[in-house]
DNA sequence: GATGAGACTGCCAACGTTTGCAGCAAGAGT
DNA sequence: ACTCTTGCTGCAAACGTTGGCAGTCTCATC
């Protein structure tokens, strides 16, 4: 019962690639010549419990553990056709919004055996695609978080390989947004309910479709509740963007503001705090995202909370389901938004009224 | 001449995978038919071009291009025993300060054509050795951004592959560090001119070897300047920290303070600013990192400025260099810190001269 | 015209894993 | 004693790529 047609071919000595990493590593027929078996055998204790003598695993078991063996991924990728990694592209991870994303994919992977690629556009629109596609090679699945590219390229990505689309939908595609509606009508009557009848949106990029969600969704509060909307931008979701923002801002005759983000909003209160304006009595200031940051600064930012964990655990999720069974019809998981009123929003100036 | 030797074995009915991403993907071997050549020859043309005559592999890269072809990594990564990929483990993406580098070592990598997996470990010291491991099997060598595991265990796990530490040197393996001397004593030397005397350090995380870099340089500084230091703390680098040392720094009688890192710091402002206290007047505080938020505040932040992408591209530079080679010595980068100064600090108030 | 060199290309084995199939032994049923 | 089943295990092929080796063809040289 010797196992020879799975004997080592090589020795230290001989081995023809570098010693590190890979190369010393346990394979399955070093633990099948230790147990005396074949590495069919091996590989069933180890995969697929039942299949084998309940004596011979564990005693597989043993050795497998004592050596430190652990699949090879490209072996088993390679029949498999899987590679058990799901890609994430983000636009800044700079950007606190994303960080939060980021663990929450991550955590939820990890859990399912999924490792995470993670690749980063800079906010810029043309590498999307292009890192997508390379990404499309080595992992199972995609989640794109606020993409920009134009929505018939993200259909025809998404005939490639299953793809779950984050802050965005997207034809004939799996996705997870926020409903902003309710935070923003929220933020709108607070802002009213301080005397507020005239409010400024700061957009954020031209082309995001959550620019488009939230400015139509602040309309809609702003007619409802009979307040005057104006619009500035488009803003880059980055603070210096936000600080251009505030000199536009304080040139015109509203003393209420939304911006598309947090980081606008943060930009905004640093630049108007600078120029000496009290914000939170002088001006309100509302962001988007609810990030860690909003609680650095003082005033304190009031922002419409986004539940990020959610929308990285969903994401993986749909994903992972759409892996097990690719004719299942996409879904979009919507999210709830509610206002967190801390210090940047006050009554609103009496020349303002 | 026929290649039937790599005849194709399915059809796409019989295919026993699911007809997604890699399952659709184009193979040496169709484009090998494609061309009515072996697939060596096309996986010659493709990678040592001077290996085939001229003409055939023209006329390989055109059908290559045109059937789409890339190459499986698994079944290269099987032969090759590598993967083109590197790990990063950093402690925490939220932290403002390692967005930043992963960019740089994002960007790096991907010239060098190597894919990036990032793993975070939440601050949990624990998981970080385990999540190196894990990567281990994945990668072919590894980043580890201010790991805070006991030095032999880090000195073991560069023995079974290549890693480099990024703010932490190691017995052994390759090192990007910062040299927080210099900007350190710029800081002294600066709170020493507006007048102070004593300054408080407010320590990060106990186990933490840069915590261990700072508190010594910022001890040598303080003797080299007649500096009377105090230090409080340990306080995790997170902005919660911060206003916990807030509280307890005001109830002291130091009016200048030096932190960890930005996080505190800004922790630190939020919360004695919320106190009603005049930061940059009635007490200075200095971060560390440098992050782009030391601008959202008010005052802004003074901090000493760490060249993150430089860290992150060094770590690359060093990381691939040893895969290169592996005998290589393993090299330490020391990177270069200057003080920045904004609104944060002022005159020592004069009950404390 | 035989020989040799050189340029190119094909064959095959190998990387580590999974899995259909077949073989084998032991026990059950007739 | 025979078949049949059941439980377990081994064999071998397959995944896609690379690279050593050997074969073929062309052409120059003697």
């Amino acid at each position: 019962m010797r196992n020879n047609g799975n004997r080592l071919r090589y020795d230290a000595r001989t081995y023809p690639y570098p010693t590190w990493g890979a190369a010393l590593a346990v394979t399955l027929a070093e633990v099948a010549a230790a147990c005396n078996v074949s590495t069919s055998t091996v590989s069933r204790a180890l995969t697929d419990p039942e299949k084998v003598n309940a004596e011979t695993r564990t005693r597989i078991e043993r050795v497998a553990r004592q050596l430190g063996y652990a699949p090879s991924r490209a072996g088993r990728s390679l029949v498999s056709g899987r590679t058990d990694t799901v890609g994430l592209v983000v636009p800044d991870i700079a950007n606190p919004f994303f960080p939060p994303i980021i663990k929450s994919v991550q955590a939820r992977a990890r859990d399912k055996r999924y490792a995470v690629l993670i690749a980063d556009t800079d906010e810029h629109v043309a590498d999307e695609l292009e890192l997508a596609r390379g990404l499309s090679r080595q992992v199972d699945g995609l989640i794109l978080a606020s993409p920009r590219t134009a929505p018939a390229e993200l259909t025809r990505l998404a005939q490639q390989l299953p793809v779950v689309f984050v802050n965005r939908e997207v034809e004939g595609a799996g996705s997870v947004v926020i409903d902003e509606n309710e935070g923003l009508q929220e933020a709108v009557e607070h802002l009213v309910s301080l005397g507020h009848r005239r409010i400024t949106y700061l957009s954020g990029p031209r082309r995001s479709w959550s620019n488009q969600q939230r400015r139509d969704a602040l309309a809609a509060a702003c007619t409802a509740n009979d307040v005057e909307l104006r619009e500035l931008g488009p803003f880059e979701p980055q603070i210096q963007a936000g600080m251009r923002a505030a000199d536009l801002l304080q040139s015109s005759e509203v003393a209420a503001a939304i911006a598309y983000d947090d980081l606008i909003a943060l930009g905004v209160m640093s630049r108007l705090t600078e120029r000496g304006m009290q914000v939170g009595h002088e001006i309100s200031v509302i962001g988007i995202d609810d990030s860690p940051l909003s609680t650095v600064t003082h005033p304190m930012l009031t922002s419409i909370h986004v539940p990020a964990a959610e929308l990285g655990s969903a994401a993986v999720d749909l994903l992972l389901d759409q892996l097990r069974d690719p004719d299942l019809p996409p879904q979009t998981v919507k999210l709830e938004t509610r206002l967190v009123i801390r210090g940047s929003t006050g009554v609103a100036p009496t020349s303002f009224k």
